[in-house]
RNA sequence: GGCCCGUUGGUCAAGCGGUUAAGACACCGCCCUUUCACGGCGGUAUCAGGGGUUCGAAUCCCCUACGGGUCACCA
């Protein structure tokens, strides 16, 4: 056994990465990375039935995207492989006859009629033991005459099994609650039950991370390490993350899989900071880590039982944190493909990124708040009525007028110029600041809120688009204050 | 239903026998301010319930309630 530390990820290709799996595989990482150890990547495709065409391409993508990078894996031999379990069938096979010979299991030659009828009668779904004690050479017919069969595993009938977990602590079942599940299936793969033993074994695996709902098929694993005499891994067992008090976090609905949120305009690097945080606490009051401080901060004790809501409140804030401490440039970089509607009006999308930087949450809400600059929307006189701005139709009509004058023939068409312009008609009108910005802005956007004020909108629309957005609101205003 | 596990504000959570029970999100209020946002300041709100143990319990034990997991030739 290797005195390293390693951990896998071992997902089965369903095509979409679930946000709770990848919390696993951060997890599994991190437990690896704060000691100096390996991480490595194993594809549990056994089941025949479930394989989807580009979904191990999926994992790939996700674990390169987040930067969970793996010192072994399917594309990254480390001497260890095959990496995928398809691939390992004979392995599993040689290992189920050997369990058998050591009286961890046996063959099974019941059809699956058989088994449901047993199950109607008994009235427990766990298995009757009907090919438990089949003779050595009823078995040995059977096989020669080529019936199907299973490998189901064998447990003690009296006795308790325990283990540790580092998250959920000892935990104690009796034998006779274990049901002597397959191992080899018809087909010659292995189920889960089974592989995953041998895979982690035959992998050096020293940590074993992964939801909690395998932590009470644990103590059969157990068993079967026991029956080959190998050292049992350290178990770390994970609460789920769930949408609500009772229903778990459910891929449909864009709510589960990482690619969603990707596709909504969620940075990963917030992505990964959120979940992480989701049943896991550094026991400070750091909140935003990158993975690169995982490293260093990551530890089991922090590790929660119980499970945590997901709150989309929550990861939206620490998206927009992410947003917010970015360079500049950066958030124009990232913002930029969002900036179609402003590029059919030849805008300058570099204005906008200053604008939005402290106001976009999400970047997939930017097409949205930016509509208003390329469509003025429709809007009522109403929007010129403001309390608090000290301003109503009757006020901003007069306003709007001196600052069409003042702007007609203004040439220095820059934030700065504008702002002193627009300050010192302020003056000579001896007026509020509000009550000229505001129904600039107004007039402007078309909208209760923007974002940014008055003289932003200005420099960004430019002149020609400035005044027309002007002269409208001065006929519509007219047109209010005359009837 | 049997077995296993869990339960601190609306949410994430710190806490590991003695605290005014941290912090964050959300919410509310105030300040800043040309709207919104950012930023700053402040506020509402939590130990599921009941028994013990103890000088003292969110912390330890038991019961109840509620929730989750598991009981497949799925993982």
């Amino acid at each position: 056994m290797s005195n390293v530390i390693r951990t896998r990820f071992a997902p089965s290709p369903t095509g979409y990465m679930h946000i709770g799996n990848l919390r696993t595989a951060i997890y599994e990482y991190l437990v690896a990375k704060t000691q100096n150890g390996q991480f490595i990547l194993r594809i549990e495709d056994t089941d025949q039935a479930r394989l989807v065409d580009g979904a191990v391409d999926v994992i790939y993508q996700t674990l390169q995207i987040v930067g969970l990078d793996y010192d072994e894996g399917p594309d990254k031999d480390g001497g260890y492989g095959p990496y995928v379990q398809s691939e390992r069938r004979v392995l599993y096979k040689e290992y189920a006859e050997k369990l058998v010979e050591l009286g961890g299991a046996y063959y099974c030659f019941c059809t699956r009629e058989r088994l449901d009828a047993a199950r109607q009668n008994g009235g427990s779904s766990r298995y009757d033991g009907f090919c438990r004690d089949l003779s050595k050479e009823e078995i040995a017919q059977r096989l020669a005459a080529g019936e199907p069969y299973v490998i189901r595993q064998k447990i003690p009938p009296v006795g308790q099994a325990e283990f540790y977990d580092q998250v959920y602590g000892h935990i104690v079942v009796d034998n006779s609650e274990l049901d002597e599940g397959v191992l080899l299936k018809t087909d010659g793969l292995p189920t889960y039950n089974f592989a995953n033993v041998i895979d982690d074994h035959l992998m050096d695996i020293t940590h074993v991370i992964r939801g909690s709902e395998y932590l009470s098929s644990t103590p059969k694993y157990n068993l079967i390490y026991q029956s080959f005499q190998w050292e049992i891994p350290v178990y770390i067992h994970l609460p789920p993350i769930m949408k609500s008090a009772e229903k778990k976090l459910s891929k449909r609905e864009g709510d589960a899989s990482f690619e969603d949120f990707i596709n909504k305009g969620y940075l990963k690097d917030a992505i990964v900071n959120y979940i992480v945080l989701l049943g896991w606490s550094p026991g400070t009051d750091e909140e935003i880590f990158s993975l690169e401080d995982l490293k260093q901060k990551f530890s089991v004790q922090g590790l929660s039982k119980s499970p945590a809501i997901f709150d989309p409140n929550k990861l939206r804030w620490m998206n927009s944190e992410y947003i917010r401490r970015m360079a500049p440039e950066e958030f124009h970089r990232l913002a930029s493909p969002y900036y179609q509607l402003l590029k059919e009006r030849n805008l300058d999308g570099e204005k906008v990124s200053r604008l939005l930087q402290t106001r976009v949450e999400v970047l997939g809400e930017i097409p949205g708040m930016l509509e208003f600059l390329h469509t003025l929307p429709e809007y009522d006189t109403e929007l010129f009525v403001h309390k608090k701005m000290k301003t109503d139709q009757a006020v901003s009509l007069p306003v709007l007028k001196k600052i069409q004058e003042a702007l007609s023939d203004f040439s220095d068409w820059e934030l700065q110029p504008l702002h002193d312009r627009l300050m010192s008609l302020v003056g000579e009108l001896g007026l509020k600041n509000s009550q000229v910005l505001w129904p600039l802005r107004v007039a402007l956007s078309g909208l209760p809120s923007s974002p940014g004020g008055a003289m932003d909108l200005a420099d960004i629309l430019g002149k020609t688009e400035t005044l027309r957005r002007l002269a409208l609101a001065i006929g519509k205003l007219e047109a209010h204050l005359s009837a």
